[in-house]
DNA sequence: TTGTAAGCGTTATCAT
DNA sequence: ATGATAACGCTTACAA
């Protein structure tokens, strides 16, 4: 009856190895490659493995390994759903394929993000996942220079060289601003998140004004007032739209939250949505069909991104052959909100 | 001139200790005690590491150094926003202690809860963020054993001996249920997560019980249906929940995203909130105050438990005096989706 | 104030 | 199939 050891420390590979008689050598090829142990001694191994509640290092392997399974991604926020199911089936995906996933919040602060783009490869991220084209270059030079793969979502841009996977905001919105201008609205107005540094906002503005002179009307006329995110912001937005530009009678947000936001100051206006005034959103999160009136937007492929965005950096850190960047299809939904110009 | 060194590999520490022409010994403490070190010496370290565009390795420093600077936080799910607000409170907090949070997901399931626990130790998380009291008690000793201290988020028990931080889940949904009761509801139900494995909606379901009791009604005679997470399960819920017990005219549901569901599940069987039933939900969340009708819940101060949080695992690291468990308030939002019971 | 050197717990390369 | 052993990059006594 050999005395079990104490657990007065945490057990090491060693531990494990002195248990079952073996090296440790053959311990770590038991825990990582199986099969290329005999089967007695691999259940001798993983019978110390359970005695001795072994659990392995994550900094020691990180070290000997020089990779860790490991990926992150930094999203510019929690605080809503946008990025949650997208990131979600990411994780999904990843777990699938044995990697874990780290995640950040920059709350959409360009010095955060960079921040934790450095804590994430400092702490041995295999590759990392980024919202949107828009940083730093240098950031890119730094991911470049320790070789750590990265992948843009939520974005699509053929002239960038970054691999992404993402779709064309400028062109969705446009499809959806075209749907505007057919129901007879000349006087519309855009709120946004703030364009400097969110390229996502700027596309999609961008589409409008595209719309626009589709339609005859000049893109210079567009209404424009950039507000941070939340729905407070976008309530304030409107206020402050339809107090410079009385005139409109459509509302295109940038994206959702700001749109329920600007719901809610036109209901406390007594406007009616959508014989008053229309509005509309992008992404499609669960609040634009709960909303009431329900929420004309963008729906956006989220679970897909999230999946797909998982398999593409997978291959990226096997860097193999170069993966091709994706542009995944959007489609508009139509809901109550978005009604025909007041004559 | 000397030869620049040609970026072929990653800069450590003894690339830096090199150029600045000193020991190994004296980089690290330039960068972690800078005041133990001179001047001089320091300004041609900084400059060196500059010049290198050094990096810790965080696997080697976590190695010799025994933590990291790294607390885990592991969440129920990222899908809505009810733990998203305590979580970004947490993360900010930490990073204003110069500590990352590494998040990761359960969705809900145990075993995935376990397999990040001891992920996250791995990683060398030097505390944790946990949700709920209920687990493996085989957690808690692995937790124990390895040192990691751990605090309980959103529940509060007494009697437990975990430290925790969060509000009395049943007294909280007991107060609801009597404004219910005092809305002269007899037939009340009630739609909540399973329960077996989620003690906040056990404890939830309890109080509408201890409600009842003290409205002199039985108990026993509380209509439950338990469903996973998700808002069209709310829906699916609503109508198993008027199929069995058509009599009800009140359903409580412990989360207000079954709540939402339930609310839109009424509104398709033609059913108007509260003049035909009401509804009631738990966490109020964004969507709770946007719902149409507006929906009647308990306020839970996300963002103060974060914060909070983040202060007592600092402390609790520190191991010096134990921390003691803190209960906060929570209070009730009456809002249009509860009123008087059809006669 | 600074340097020397012994770990820290793995993995991976050779041997055997 | 298994074992020795040299890295891996950093921290921290201890020495000077």
């Amino acid at each position: 009856m050999d005395q079990p050891p104490r657990e007065i420390s945490i057990p090491t590979l060693a531990d494990v190895a002195r248990r079952a008689a073996v090296s440790t050598a053959t311990v770590s090829r038991c825990l990582n490659s199986p099969d290329q142990v005999g089967k007695k001694t691999r259940e001798r191994v993983m019978q110390a493995v359970a005695d001795l509640g072994y659990a392995p290092n994550f900094g020691a392997r990180a070290l000997a390994a020089k990779h860790t399974n490991t990926f992150g991604a930094i999203i510019p926020t929690m605080e809503n759903s946008v990025f949650a199911r997208g990131i979600q089936a990411f994780q999904e995906e990843l777990g699938r394929h044995g990697k874990t996933l780290l995640i950040a919040s920059s709350a959409y602060q360009e010095a955060l993000e960079e921040e934790q783009v450095r804590a994430l490869v400092a702490r041995g991220a295999d590759a990392l996942l980024l919202i949107g084209f828009h940083r730093d270059p240098k950031l890119y030079e730094f991911l470049k220079s320790r070789s750590v793969p990265c992948l843009i979502a939520w974005s699509y841009d053929e002239q960038l060289k970054q691999t992404a996977i993402g779709f064309d905001n400028a062109g969705a919105m446009a499809a959806l601003a075209k749907l505007v201008f057919q129901q007879g609205h000349r006087h519309v107005a855009c709120i946004t998140a703030p364009i400097a540094s969110n390229d996502r906002a700027r596309d999609r503005v961008l589409g409008v004004q595209r719309a626009m002179k589709a339609a005859g009307l000049n893109p210079k006329d567009l209404h424009l007032t950039q507000t941070p995110y939340g729905i407070e912001n976008g309530e304030t937005a409107l206020r402050k739209t339809l107090a410079e530009a009385p005139e409109t009678t459509a509302v295109m947000c940038v994206n959702d939250v700001l749109a329920i936001g600007a719901l809610r100051a036109a209901k406390e206006l007594g406007l009616r949505v959508p014989q008053d005034i229309s509005i509309t959103g992008f992404d499609d999160i669960e609040i634009a069909m709960l909303a009431e009136p329900a929420l004309t937007t963008v729906h956006v492929p989220h679970h897909e991104m999230g999946r797909r965005a998982a398999g593409m950096l997978i291959q990226m850190v096997k860097h193999t052959e170069p993966v091709q960047s994706v542009e995944l299809p959007t489609d508009i939904r139509l809901r109550q909100s978005l009604g025909p110009a007041a004559s």
